[in-house]
DNA sequence: CAATTGTCGATACGGATCGTTTCGTATCCA
DNA sequence: TGGATACGAAACGATCCGTATCGACAATTG
């Protein structure tokens, strides 16, 4: 366990800038022309990193974009606690929807789609992007609970199931569009029966 | 919109049976190594059928395996209105979990994948697979608001959002497991509140 | 019956991309 | 100074793509 921050091995050490000058690439190309736009070959050229290099540290074109787009946009999450728990849902949907109509919506959603045919990239999905948002929006319940917002009988796995899979299947299944609107009764529709001080 | 059932037109109809034997072996491909396996060229060694006759009917390979899909898979719909709506829809949506948990589950999965960088696909998969059955969840919504079994405020279209969303969630995204229990809470969560004589 | 029209299977083509390998050079550690 | 490892450049065989060509075949049309 001893993760030692400068090279403990012999032998010329990796490039440092290799892989963000390919991240970079792979990242252009793919919000330019679709994932599959992105290839190894594209990648080098336009990186001058050679294939033989991007092959050690990679195993394909799409994890590279994947951990590209991840290391981008992953870190923003939208969650405001001190907002009323209603209201902290629907501006981080909100936040989360606007990507998906955004430049990087598109790129997204095709990452998704590689992910359904490739075990590691969908892992990666899951564990750097869905996780982290499920496990803010569990926490957001739970605080509001303590804060006696919301009825303690709600299931937050369920409505984290609920809400980020009615977006997913607009996004990504029945291909449609998503408004403030939808955002709103989706939210109310899962949270607003538990709303302490409401359903009389 | 004469639909004239035999050959109107002059020259050799098209053969009735390799596009049978087309879909056939692209099925067989697809399910046995991934929908990757299934390529034009495979397809047309399996089948017999030369690679120009199999470009005459489809653009690609992942046409050939939805149309098969969906003819084999598409026509199992499983509603049943004279069931109570809490159970008609646990059953048909645990009818749906059943085929994702089955041997055609990745292969729907897959083609799930391949639709969200194939815009023909993805309408293809839209209106011909997730519309039929929105469309019978709809109807039994409302014909159990007539029955007055369901409060008449209930949104069946948002109802439908809710729950498919939940499971192609579990299904595409966060990859996780869906046993009886899940689907229960899910229907009971998004029925629940609208069923007449219960939440008193 | 003969001409027309469209499909059939077989085969070949140029092009893209894959993933691997080889080679000489560069860089770091002991 | 070695030994080990990464680097870029280049070439490799393989696969698949989508298109085109070919002669043979089977239907309609006149």
């Amino acid at each position: 366990m001893s993760a030692v921050s400068s090279s403990p091995r012999p032998g010329r050490p990796r490039s440092a800038t290799a892989s963000l000058k390919v991240m970079a690439a792979a990242l252009d190309l793919a919000l330019e022309g679709g994932i599959h736009h992105a290839t190894i070959e594209r990648v080098s050229a336009v990186s001058g990193v050679a294939k033989s290099t991007i092959y050690r540290r990679w195993p394909n074109a799409s994890a590279i974009v994947m951990d590209a787009f991840l290391d981008k946009i992953g870190p923003i999450i939208a969650y405001d606690s001190s907002l009323p728990i209603e209201t902290n849902f629907r501006h981080s949907v909100m936040a989360l929807v606007e990507v998906f109509n955004g430049p990087h919506g598109r790129l997204l959603q095709h990452l998704l789609g590689a992910a359904q045919s490739d075990r590691e990239l969908g892992e990666a999905f899951a564990s750097r992007w869905i996780e982290p948002r499920r496990q803010m929006g569990r926490e957001a319940i739970v605080e509001a609970v303590k804060k006696g917002e919301l009825d303690p009988e709600i299931d937050p796995d369920l409505s984290m199931d609920l809400i980020y899979g009615a977006v997913y299947y607009r996004l990504t299944v029945s291909f449609s569009e998503m408004d403030e609107g939808f955002i709103e009764a989706v939210v109310d529709r899962v949270l607003g029966d538990y709303l302490v001080g409401r359903s009389v």
